[in-house]
DNA sequence: CACCCTGCTGAGCAGATTGTCCAGTCATCA
DNA sequence: TGATGACTGGACAATCTGCTCAGCAGGGTG
């Protein structure tokens, strides 16, 4: 039973297909990052050079960034995470990112839609140090304004398999045709 | 030279306090995910076993939580991220909770200080997608109201060596003595 | 219809890495 | 001063990797 063949890559404008042994594949490696290619070529039931190849594919088609170490803050001693979000004097934008890419306590930053707005992912040592890190976030003129939410639980961790999954069965019954 | 030797673990309540190794042997992994222990050692200029050793310990006290692999969610289609403000009713968080760990479009939930908040990323195929996937969520009785904003920049992709590289120099000096 | 391309399989090989020992050295701690 | 813990340097067998090859099957193309 030839696993794949049902394969024409279908690149979107932005995204690519996966088909079902590209999910199984990440799956089983998010849940057993340690185990080899062999061991995985095992487990899928496929040929060894058939994961290798896939691999790669993912890989360079981006699906796939990277496996670097995930590191708990909070083992780290940085247990209190808070979203903060942050009023932009306008043409600041700029100034501010660069600002508060130097802060090591800022984990990421987007900008979002409305006005000057950008929203921000902090940890901190504790609640009082939380202060400190948002007077160190604050502290810049170009941030007019910001409101701080405390997380107090993490109802869902950050994930990635279901969606996977979801993208794997949407290719085999695709929902709207890909241009030809 | 005797790489550490300055060694005293030093765990606090939560948090267990890093070396300056440590700290590089996190950034190389992070930089070059894919080396094996017999490089990394090479790298760093010690041991094999003081690597393994290192790493061993860093998995068991949860610093390094896991090597899985980093999907980029617009890579498999995905590329609309927005995080979204849910205004809950009183007694409904589980409900809601639960209800939001089936939508495969949630990466990440969070519940956060104020009168039943929660917190949540969410990823569509396109803009009008997000449409679908808000009303997915917010189709809840328990969610009373929801604020959304769409993520234009990652002006700061998570990240966390600068966050690591801060723990290492706190353990050299120690800002608040620890209980003896 | 014949032909080509792509993906998958199964196999083989040399070289590198891993897991796991060990003994010895050195600094800290009781 | 003795005990403990961390690191070093070396060794071994077992395993895995990177790489190559030929063959097979399905889909697309001239």
């Amino acid at each position: 039973m030839t696993a794949g063949v049902l394969y024409r890559m279908t690149i979107g404008e932005r995204g690519m297909a996966i088909d079902h042994l590209d999910a199984r594949l990440i799956v089983l490696l998010a849940r057993e990052p340690r185990i080899g290619v062999l061991e995985m070529s095992r487990r899928l039931g496929v040929a060894r050079g058939t994961v290798q190849a896939r691999l790669d594919r993912l890989q360079s088609n981006g699906v796939i960034r990277g496996f670097g170490p995930q590191v708990d803050p909070a083992a780290l001693g940085y247990p209190v995470t808070a979203f903060a979000t942050l009023q932009i004097r306008q043409g600041q934008g700029a100034d501010v990112r660069a600002h508060l890419a130097t802060v090591p306590e800022v984990l990421e930053l987007h900008t979002t839609t409305g006005s000057g707005d950008m929203l921000c992912r902090l940890v901190a040592r504790s609640n009082a140090d939380l202060q400190r890190v948002i007077d160190l976030v604050v502290g810049f003129e170009g941030i007019v304004r910001a409101s701080t939410a405390i997380v107090m639980e993490d109802a869902v961790p950050l994930r990635i398999i279901p969606l996977v999954e979801q993208a794997a069965q949407d290719r085999e019954r695709p929902g709207r045709p890909e241009k030809p």
